[in-house]
DNA sequence: AGCACGCCGACT
DNA sequence: GTCGGCGTGCTC
């Protein structure tokens, strides 16, 4: 037999098929030892055959298995033919996501513990024993007749010579069982609701067949017990279970509700696990021992057979994007496996991605809501704060006198209040503090970047470059601003104003440290009053209570973010940030402060009304001819040598070029430029971007593909739909 | 990746 | 003469 083998090596000149000949105990997906060149190194298993096209004489045998169960499914191999030709990636780099890391580098062994069961008559035995000899006599008397103790913890304390003579009479028998290592997960009681007619229409569509749902549900609105409510139905019938979540250490409740409902059946994969933990819950799903898995994005790879659901929560969230060494989105991954699976795929957001609502609406999807909160409760009121008529009453300070009111009668009635900084994606911008006008491309209808060095202002899509504003061109004012607020400006103001309340900060730099996020929030929780501080990850995690204020610093922050997509993340995070209010009896409320009160974002925002907004957000994506009309492709060329880089930068956009003319109707736009950031560990960057119509995007997409394969004096990128562009 | 082959400069 | 530099090419 031939085996097709992919060698692990991460090297684009070995990443091809080589045949070798194998022995009948070889199965797919088995890692093997192969001779290659002039030593020996380990591979996977991709298929098998009978015939070869390789000269005879060049052939080799497999010289051994390494693990004697094939570690990786035919489906995953399929997966992985799928990547390499949709993302253009490596072999290795789609088999190496299937398994843990951790078994390639170091080694992890399963956990064998050996017990000690006892099979004779101790207190028999213990008659023909010496008087002398303690230990043994002590043993006879602590071992129980068909009871099973740890042997290590019989021989120290009886010694190991006791044991073994015990052993050796027969009267022990040893036993080794593999013990997996299981991740704790808080303890908490979950009662099983009986679901709303809503929830259980959404449970009785999704399983009706295999079709891709969106849910739609806004926050509280119980889309969890949907999630739990389909997977028993999918378990019951013998099937199995992907659950999806963005980040799966700030949802430890999620994690707790699964386990509490289902126990030991659920496995949970993510980066947090020891290396020990991470492989044995593996383990649990390659052999069926746990049917559901919980997991952020990797565990779409999860090596679970018979799949007969995945659930994707907070769909929109772009963690779910690779963007880095495999780059991959799990959506597409979803799609396939609920494909050759034939099972459903549920996608579930409060406020769902713009390009899946807009598939719901067209029926690409199935569009399942959940237009109420559970009980009934009220979204919190938000009020829109106009910054610039605070300026105008002298008010200049970062917090409103309406959110100066509100926190003040907050820390009296002992409550909890949050104070949100925006600052997703942050760089600066420059707004006039007059009128709110903030500078924006001629061309592309996105926010300038204001580069300091420079002195200018630069478009980040078109790199078409301005003049730093001195004078602003709407009201003539010289009141210019750069920069924005930050969380340490805030919390050191609050410290001023409320020294006996108790105040946190979360941010990046408060959370460096591994369990500073977990010790941060239970610390806030038990606080009351308390006043939490933080950055967009205070948007997510637990639900407090007794909070009853959120306050939006400066909402701004996101929306005049250089990218398309920032007002669609501005109306997700705000909408998030307005659910953390009012949770329990007590109704919350919301300020949004804002130098641009009339955006139409913020109009939205404060009704709830995300409809509305997307249908106002998708008429500018098509007049502008943005996703999810067109597809954004970005080359990036990086080498040390400038001189090299510029060269194939240009060359490539004249193959390009050519390649437009081609498909004159399909490119919306082309440019070639330097990167903005120039320069990252000495390599010098220059991009190609365009912006593709999806009519032929596949046939384009090939060949931008075979283009750059051209090019290999300097490192070649190609990123389609790029969440960012530095 | 790693190792061999191969063709040029400066050393015992 | 030969030791060693790293450019090129191959690995079933």
């Amino acid at each position: 037999m031939i085996a097709e083998v992919i060698v692990d090596i991460t090297n684009s000149m070995v990443d091809k098929i080589f045949d070798y000949y194998a022995s009948e105990d070889v199965t797919v997906g088995q890692r093997v030892i192969v001779p290659f060149g002039k030593r020996n190194i380990q591979g996977f298993v991709i298929n098998l055959k009978q015939e070869t096209t390789v000269d005879e004489e060049k052939l080799k045998n497999i010289i051994s298995t390494v693990d004697d169960y094939p570690l990786i499914l035919p489906e995953h191999i399929e997966i992985m033919h799928f990547m390499v030709k949709k993302y253009h990636l490596r072999f290795v780099d789609c088999l190496r996501l299937f398994i843990p890391a951790q078994l390639r580098s170091e080694n992890v062994k399963p956990l064998v513990k050996t017990y000690i069961i006892v099979s004779g008559d101790p207190q028999k035995f213990k008659k023909t024993v010496r008087s002398n000899a303690k230990n043994l006599l002590a043993l006879c008397e602590y071992i129980k007749p068909n009871q099973s103790y740890l042997k290590s913890e019989l021989v120290s304390k009886f010694t190991q010579s006791a044991v073994s003579k015990l052993i050796e009479n027969g009267i022990l028998r040893q036993e080794k069982i593999e013990e997996k290592r299981t991740p704790p997960s808080i303890d908490i009681q979950c009662q099983k609701h009986k679901l709303t007619p809503l929830q259980q229409r959404a449970v009785d569509e999704i399983i009706s067949d295999n079709s891709i749902s969106l849910l739609f549900g806004v926050t509280g609105s119980g889309k969890t017990e949907v999630y739990m409510s389909v997977i028993e139905k999918v378990v019951q019938n013998g099937k199995n279970a992907i659950m999806l979540v963005p980040e799966i250490s700030l949802t430890p409740q999620v994690l707790s509700n699964f386990r509490a409902r289902f126990g030991n059946n659920v496995a949970i994969l993510h980066s947090g696990l020891s290396v020990g933990e991470r492989f044995d819950e593996w383990r649990r799903v390659l052999f069926g021992e746990a049917h559901i898995v919980v997991g952020a994005r990797s565990a779409i790879f999860a090596p679970v057979k018979n799949l007969g659901v995945i659930i994707i929560d907070e769909e929109h969230e772009t963690s779910y994007i690779s963007e880095s060494n495999p780059r991959y989105n799990t959506l597409h991954i979803a799609k396939f496996r609920s494909e050759y699976n034939n099972c459903p795929l549920v996608l579930a957001s409060a406020t769902p991605d713009i390009a899946s609502y807009q598939k719901a609406l067209s029926g690409e999807y199935k569009l399942l809501e959940l237009p109420k909160r559970i009980n009934d409760k009220p979204m919190p009121k938000i009020q829109i704060v106009d910054m610039l008529s605070e300026i105008r009453n002298g008010n200049t300070g970062m917090f409103s006198s309406a959110l100066l009111f509100e926190l003040d009668k907050c820390i009296k009635e002992k409550h909890q209040a949050m104070l949100f900084i925006n600052r997703r994606g942050y760089s600066s911008f420059m707004r006039c503090t007059n009128c709110g006008y903030v500078a924006k491309c001629t061309d592309c209808d996105v926010t300038l970047v204001y580069h300091k060095k420079e002195d200018k202002l630069k478009c980040h899509y078109c790199g078409k470059r301005f003049k730093a504003l001195t004078i602003c061109p709407q009201c003539k004012s010289t009141a210019i601003r750069n920069g924005a607020i930050g969380t340490e400006q805030v919390v050191s103001a609050l410290k001023e104003m409320y020294k006996d309340v108790p105040i946190f900060q979360m941010d990046n730099d408060t959370t460096r440290t591994k369990n500073a996020y977990q010790r941060i929030l239970s610390e806030f929780g038990k606080s009351k009053p308390g006043i939490l501080v933080g950055t967009q990850m205070i948007a997510k995690g637990h639900d407090f209570s007794d909070v009853t204020l959120v306050g939006i610093i400066d909402a701004d922050q996101s929306l005049y973010h250089t990218d398309y997509k920032s007002t669609e993340k501005t109306f997700e995070l705000i909408t998030q940030m307005s659910g953390r209010a009012g949770r329990d009896k007590v109704e919350g409320k919301v300020i949004l402060q804002t130098y641009a009160p009339r955006h139409y974002a913020y109009r939205f925002i404060a009704n709830y009304d995300y409809k509305s907004f997307f249908d106002k957000e998708l008429n500018i994506r098509k007049n502008t001819m943005f996703p999810p009309f067109t597809t954004i492709l970005r080359l990036l060329f990086s080498s040390q040598n400038e001189e090299i880089v510029r060269e194939t930068t240009k060359l490539c956009y004249n193959d390009i070029k050519h390649l437009r003319d081609e498909y004159l109707e399909d490119f919306v736009y082309l440019d070639a430029m330097k990167s903005p950031i120039r320069k990252i560990k000495n390599n010098i960057r220059y991009q190609i971007l365009m912006r593709i119509k999806h009519t032929h995007e596949n046939e384009i997409i090939d060949k931008i593909y075979k283009i750059c394969d051209k090019y290999n004096k300097v490192s070649v990128f190609v990123e389609i739909d790029p969440q960012n562009l530095s």
